[in-house]
DNA sequence: CGACACATGTAACACGTTACATGATTTG
DNA sequence: CAAATCATGTAACGTGTTACATGTGTCG
């Protein structure tokens, strides 16, 4: 969040609110559940860095805004942050600490939470493809958002097959 | 991480260094990554908020050691964590906010981010896939959360792949 | 007048990360 | 004796999350 912020920011400096909606328009149906609050936070915390630099504007027809413009190091900053190939969490490690903790706590039964958790990414991939199907302008990169995640909710609803045969069976 | 604690103590009790391995075991060569503070750290935070219950033993041929069970609301938690059907970061967001950014601000080139992303992934997948071959035990169950991380870079490779479709030729 | 878009923030907390600090026992 | 293993923690910081708090201008 942070870094892209500060990435959009580096395209053209912006005011809370009108960063809130940029975000909000390059994530499209995906970015929904941002806070606007943290926005503000951030941009706080980006400024405390030095990374940013605010200035009040007043505003005739409006409240007054707060511009925010980079820095030369928040500059350079995004430019390590495009060039950083690191890539988020690729194993669904959470998931599998769960089947770990069904099976010897008894507190559940592992297979049916693999039976529940497929109902639910089979729901979302639905979901996710009724999205992709009526978003409005075909020039709109969020479409390719809701691709990526189709794609992975389709890889994970396989990867709940092999641990279904894995753990079938021995069942406690 | 926390909650992964938490049910590990439900099973059994233990102390730090313990469920450190414990937690090793059950996650295998892509556990490999976590900190022996942090433990620590959740173990104290976990007793603050009273979820599990710290008790000192004496141990005569060893460091004294601190071992740590679960309390009734522990043992709640655990059972709503398990029933919980969230799923963590579905959509790889951050890397279409590269992407996004790269283009906006001509700070890097959107397909050259894609390749090199690519490359990154591939040799990720490469290495996870020769851990997979290289497990010792099969009954392990961290061979399947490998091929849960090998499907997700599949599915990632792919999407990168549409992404160059939809970038390529629009390079500024 | 009431709802909605515009506009901004603070306080508090949870969690992960890292660096630092300490010490005992076993084994080569 | 040195190194590895056993064993535990604290302090500080970065980030995300949420709830709360505040106000203006426009339009129906």
């Amino acid at each position: 969040m942070r870094d892209a912020m500060l990435a959009l920011l580096a395209k053209e400096p912006a005011h809370g609110y009108e960063l809130r909606q940029r975000l909000a328009a390059a994530l499209g149906p995906v970015g929904e559940v941002l806070n606007p609050g943290q926005v503000y936070v951030t941009l706080s915390r980006l400024e405390r860095a030095g990374l940013v630099r605010g200035v009040q504007v007043a505003q005739s027809a409006a409240p007054d805004k707060k511009v925010y413009e980079v820095t030369a190091e928040g500059r350079d900053q995004v430019a390590a942050w495009l060039l950083d190939s690191s890539w988020a969490k690729v194993a669904p490690v959470e998931f599998h600490l769960k089947l770990v903790a069904a099976a010897g706590t008894g507190l559940a039964d592992p297979v049916a939470l693999i039976d529940a958790q497929r109902r639910e990414l089979m729901r979302r991939l639905r979901e996710v493809q009724r999205l992709a199907e009526s978003q409005p302008a075909e020039g709109d990169d969020s479409v390719l958002l809701l691709e990526g995640s189709a794609l992975r909710l389709q890889a994970d609803i396989r990867w709940l097959e092999s641990c279904e045969e894995r753990w079938t069976g021995r069942a406690r």
